[in-house]
DNA sequence: CCATACATACCAACTGGTTGGTATGTATGT
DNA sequence: ACATACATACCAACCAGTTGGTATGTATGG
């Protein structure tokens, strides 16, 4: 097999460009086919429908997501509330370009089919979730270091990100604008600096 | 004319609970008509293509939920502030029941139309920061109240809190489950209370 | 008061193009 | 020789939109 697999790794880098630029139900699959370059026979060949692409574009994302932040620098801080900082602004910087370069695959997906296809929508709930977990120790980690008596749980913190971070997608997407999600961002970088700040919630420790 | 238009608002509302169940893409005009029960010449006879029925339906929505938030008694509050905690309060308390009963039908429609049809996403846009604009006067009277000096805008923290709440949206349809969603509109809550009540940021008036 | 003229509100059947999916071919490497 | 990796050709169902029609208004003139 000379390029094997060629075909299939096309594709999955197909729907991740075209779910972000008109969702999972308004792109076809001859729309695959045309942007990966080959024809519906390798399409079948790979994925038995295109709900089971779906799953497997989910997961495409969540490795290609992934890799992106594992080697991103804001792990090399050493305060854990500075590699917390350090992801929101990582995730601030990566707010340029159009916005399918932007928006999030999971995202735009599970809107459309946590009802119809519980398979995508676990699919993408674990690549949200999955991500949002990379952040709960680092938030843990500066939970205990300050000394912080919380009624919230670093988990939740986690998600709440995500969910700013969504919220932006989809106003950028109304607005036709990113301006709108960065001032959302800097908001959650705000709201993080306060949790960690504010002397009614602070314990210093000596 | 009796019952004159009948069919026309039981289109519009038919689109409010599917667009919300499966996305504007995933959603056909013969699901539209079999919701509202007529057909697709009544359908053709008021919209002249299903776009133009996105459009209407986002204003429709704004209609709808304007409605529902100018009647709410968040607004009896006197401190500015309290009403602005009490709009989150009041959108804490919707988050209840299954997911197309509390999610947003502009939220979920611009996601898939932003690229494809300028006039849907214009439509989406004017409702989500047409809604966000009801609460800016609040932000900015709580600022100047408690002498707030600060680095952002009303403007921009009434957006803030529409991102929060669509992205809760997005967390509660990948969950499949309200919980996620909640918290997040919690963290939103304590955002604004830290905003008003840190001191680096706010100065007493005596 | 009433007949003519026309507009509005809707329906049932149809159409051409698109859709996800299949059946069958063929080239290539092992 | 045989499995893998595709391509070609095709189908049945479905899709948005159209057509031709009916039933019920409502405005106007005599």
């Amino acid at each position: 097999m000379p390029k094997a697999r060629a075909a299939k790794e096309k594709l999955l880098d197909a729907a991740l460009s075209l779910i972000r630029e008109k969702g999972f139900s308004a792109m076809t699959v001859d729309d695959l086919c045309a942007r990966a370059g080959v024809t519906k026979g390798a399409f079948f060949h790979y994925f038995k429908s295109k709900d089971e692409l779906g799953v497997a574009a989910a997961e495409h994302w969540s490795a290609v997501t992934g890799a992106l932040f594992e080697r991103a620098p804001y792990h090399d801080a050493e305060d854990p509330l500075d590699r917390v900082l350090g992801y929101i602004e990582f995730r601030r910087a990566l707010l340029r370009g159009d916005i399918p370069e932007f928006t999030c695959v999971v995202g735009t997906m599970v809107q459309e089919t946590y009802g119809q296809y519980p398979q995508i929508r676990d699919a993408c709930a674990a690549s949200i979730f999955g991500h949002a977990g990379t952040l709960t120790d680092d938030i843990a980690e500066a939970m205990t270091k300050r000394g912080l008596v919380a009624d919230w749980t670093a988990e939740s913190l986690a998600a709440h990100s995500q969910a700013v971070l969504q919220g932006a997608f989809i106003l950028a997407k109304a607005k036709n604008e990113v301006g709108v999600a960065i001032e959302s961002v800097e908001h959650l970088r705000r709201y993080v600096e306060l949790l960690f700040t504010h002397p009614s919630t602070v314990e210093k420790k000596q």
